[in-house]
RNA sequence: GGAGAGGUGGCCGAGUUGGCUUAAGGCAGCCGCCUGCUAAGCGGUUGUGGGGGUAAAACUUCACCGGGGGUUCGAAUCCCCCCCUCUCCGCCA
């Protein structure tokens, strides 16, 4: 959510800022809106304040035992004309919210304009990308070859979108959470371990509500959300609460399974672990004082990376553009892992800086000294990263020309020993 | 699912015969004094959000005691509905 005195003062910024995103939103029926009901609240107001005053009057001449009579009858006047301007106000500010909900953030100004993915900027791109000497399968021919991976069960249990990893398969899944979450808890992060259901308010805290609601999964007898990501129950550990100076940066890590619906991207990546309904995830969330947001943005990259370095992948930072962004990120780096197989650029995290955005609808604070206004926090989060992906970035990268699997060296200790798999 | 208790400011916690109670008291925070030893004492100060006002303040005003309705000139206090938390019982892991 955005501040709404920011939209009132400036307006053109915002309707700039929506346009680079592609978004069409009417901001000027926001601004009237707003108008109306600052307008509105003035009146009622006004008349509130002649009501106390005079209420007040009432009890002290019934005190003094005077009459009161004709106070009684102008009060219940202005009463009733105050019920009048407060249903109205009820209303307007009612659709003001809804709209002010859906708006998106506004990118930050270092963030290159852009149509489209294709106008995402590489900012880095580590490791090599060796010559390739011989046929690399794709992800899930070897995963089902060497028997670590079962698609067909899973699409029996549960549809098209579900996997089931068997044997060494699941190990490694469990390899992998384990090698991330003892990484990121050597650098500080603080591991949490979260629910995976979440109500409405947590959904709107990080803002996945109300606009994205189609692609999550509800569970409607209790009104509960499958989280699409462990960012919503993290970073809503803190709502409504006010953070000391001196707590500041709050880390935090955890695992969770997140669950997507991706309603609308029929077609895309249907095959192997690229897209699914389901999948495991490490998470890496930060909360900072909003004016250094941008440095842990950068150090919160490094942090993510720093798994693919462990796993000796090769990857590439990718800047986002406007039009890529999303909706309640200011910035954002997708980390991008390569696959040989089906020659293709994966992307495993997005590390955004959210500046005040959802700490706002979240009302996420910070404790001030006397005299000075209260802050809201800046939030950050990134993956640390997503496990199907990886796995097909190991499958593919790691393969050998035998059509085995070379297990990275950090991950062995992990996986009890086993160096390959098949 | 059944029975009971309760939801008040950053935290704890008073206040329910309706009217100087935005709300005592304590803690914590801040400022100052005192004190010479990681502490204590004393005095002052500090809720949140919005509007108006100002260069910024000062100032002024409205709202807020879980949420939503209602009664009333006036509600933290009375009535109705909902939500949540805790305790006990049941059921399940």
């Amino acid at each position: 959510m955005l501040d709404k005195r920011l939209i009132r003062d400036n307006p053109e910024a915002i309707r700039r800022a929506i346009e680079t995103r592609g978004y069409t939103m009417d901001v000027d029926q926001i601004i009237a809106l707003d108008k109306e009901l600052l307008e509105n609240l003035q009146a009622a107001d006004k008349l509130k304040h002649e009501r106390n005053v005079k209420s007040e009057e009432i009890g002290n001449r019934k005190r003094a035992g005077k009459s009161t009579k004709e106070l009684h009858e102008h009060l219940k006047k202005i009463s009733l004309e105050i019920k009048t301007l407060e249903a109205k106000d009820k209303n307007l500010s009612e659709k003001l919210n809804e709209l002010l909900l859906l708006l998106p953030n506004i990118p930050h100004e270092s963030v290159p304009v852009g149509n489209g993915p294709e106008d995402n900027v590489v900012v880095r791109i580590h490791g090599e990308i060796p010559e390739q000497f011989f046929d690399i399968a794709p992800h899930w021919e070897i995963g089902e070859r060497i028997g670590v991976l079962d698609l067909e069960a899973g699409r029996k249990i549960s549809g098209r979108g579900f996997i089931v990893f068997r044997k060494e398969g699941a190990l490694l899944c469990r390899a992998l959470v384990n090698l991330m979450l003892d990484t990121h808890r050597e650098k500080g992060y603080e591991e949490v371990l979260i629910p995976y259901m979440v109500n409405r308010d947590a959904m709107i805290g990080t803002g996945q509500l109300p606009k994205l609601s189609d692609d999550m999964y509800l569970c409607e007898v209790d009104d509960l959300f499958l989280i699409p990501t462990s960012e919503v129950p993290i970073t809503n550990i803190h709502r409504d609460t006010f953070i000391a100076l001196e707590d500041l940066p709050l880390k935090h890590t955890a695992f969770s399974p997140c669950f997507r619906r991706e309603a609308g991207s029929y077609g895309a990546d249907t095959r192997g672990l690229l897209r699914v309904h389901q999948f495991d995830k490490v998470e890496i969330v930060k909360i900072v004082h909003p004016d250094t947001s941008y440095e842990e943005l950068e150090s919160l990259v490094l942090d993510a990376s720093a798994i693919l370095d462990a796993l000796e992948l090769p990857y590439r930072v990718v800047e986002l553009c406007t039009a890529d962004l999303g909706f309640a990120a200011a910035k954002c780096y997708d980390l991008e892992v390569y696959a040989p197989g089906i020659k293709k650029w994966l992307e495993v995290s997005s590390c955004s800086n959210f500046e005040a955005f959802q700490a706002r609808r979240a009302n996420i604070k910070l404790k001030k000294t006397p005299g000075e206004k209260h802050r809201f926090a800046h939030t950050l989060n990134g993956s640390g990263l997503a496990l199907p992906r990886i796995i097909a970035a190991i499958f593919e990268f790691h393969q050998t020309p035998t059509g085995r699997v070379k297990i990275p060296k950090r991950l062995v200790p992990y996986m009890h020993g086993v160096e390959y798999l098949g």
